[in-house]
This record gives structure tokens, sequence and C-alpha cells, in this order.
DNA sequence: TGCAATGGTAAAGTAAATTTTACATATAGT
DNA sequence: ACTATATGTAAAATTTACTTTACCATTGCA
């Protein structure tokens, strides 16, 4: 699965650190979800989706992989 | 959590365990999403966002306990 | 009445997500 | 040169997702 959460950050100018704040989780989780080290539970990206007032889909797409 | 997966099956006319087959899951693993015994990862949203066709948001919405 | 399909659930096991702590690196500012 | 900030990552521990097998109840149909 691919995701575009390191733009969107960027585009709102957010750390890592302060992402994980915003939605309760820890700085590596974030790390770990942008770096595609695991998947994200549904609860996680619709809390990043809503962040970043996008859809789900805006933000991570499903690829050959999946 | 809430779904819409039950309303969104009956919609289209298919069982647990047609639903499964189609994402590559269980039928145990559709039905304990459905009654919310766990939440699913990303990828099986997008998965099931898939199948019937509309977004993550119109399949599964945050609640109060998120 | 018997049978197939559907849905609910439970237990045991495996795989994967997430946290915590910790360390390393790069960069920018003082 | 020092410090702070941001990022990448690793290991161990804990929690949770998911599979497999299995059983029970309901409904509809032969």
């Amino acid at each position: 699965m691919k995701n575009r959460l390191k733009v969107c950050r960027a585009e709102n100018n957010l750390s890592q650190a302060d992402l994980a704040d915003r939605i309760g989780v820890s700085r590596q989780t974030i790390n770990s979800i942008e770096t595609s080290r695991y998947v994200p539970s549904t609860i996680l990206a619709l809390k990043l989706a809503h962040v970043f007032q996008k859809p789900v889909e805006a933000l991570f797409e499903l690829d050959e992989t999946d």
C-alpha cells in the first residue's frame, strides 16, 4: 500500500511528532506508517484523513502487492 | 468505530462468505468486523470500499470512543 | 422431515500493529 | 562547537488482527 503522509505533512507543515500528538499515537507509529513498515488500522487512517481534511483514498492507495 | 458493512452487503446481495472470498479473508473476519469485534486494517478497508465502489468513509465512521 | 445456506461466536494459534526506550544522523540556529 | 529539532530505525514487550476449526441457531427449500 502506498501512502502520501509525508507530502501531506509537508503541505500542512507538521512534523511527525506533531501529527502523532494530534491523533494520539507515538512518533514511531507515524514514521513506521510513512516508511511502510506497517499498515495502520482503519481508525488511524480515518483520523489521519480527518486531520488533513481529505478522504482516506487521498492518503492511502492499494498497490499490486495488496 | 461504526460500520455499514451489513447494509452494503444487503444492497449488493452478498453473503459474508461471498464478501470474504472477494477480498481474500475468512468469513469470520468479515463477521468480526461487522459486529465490531475488531478494527480492520486500512488495506481491508480499501478493499471493501473498492468492492462496494464507495469511499472508505461511507463504510466506516469514527465514533466518540475512537 | 431433512438438508443446505447463512450468520453468530468461541478457542487456539500465528502474524502483525503499536508502545516504549534508546541510539544515530542530519540540519539549522547561537 | 553546542544545542535543538526532525527523522530513521532497532529491540523487546504488549495488544490486536486474522486464520482455522468447530459448533450452534435460523431460515427456506426439497
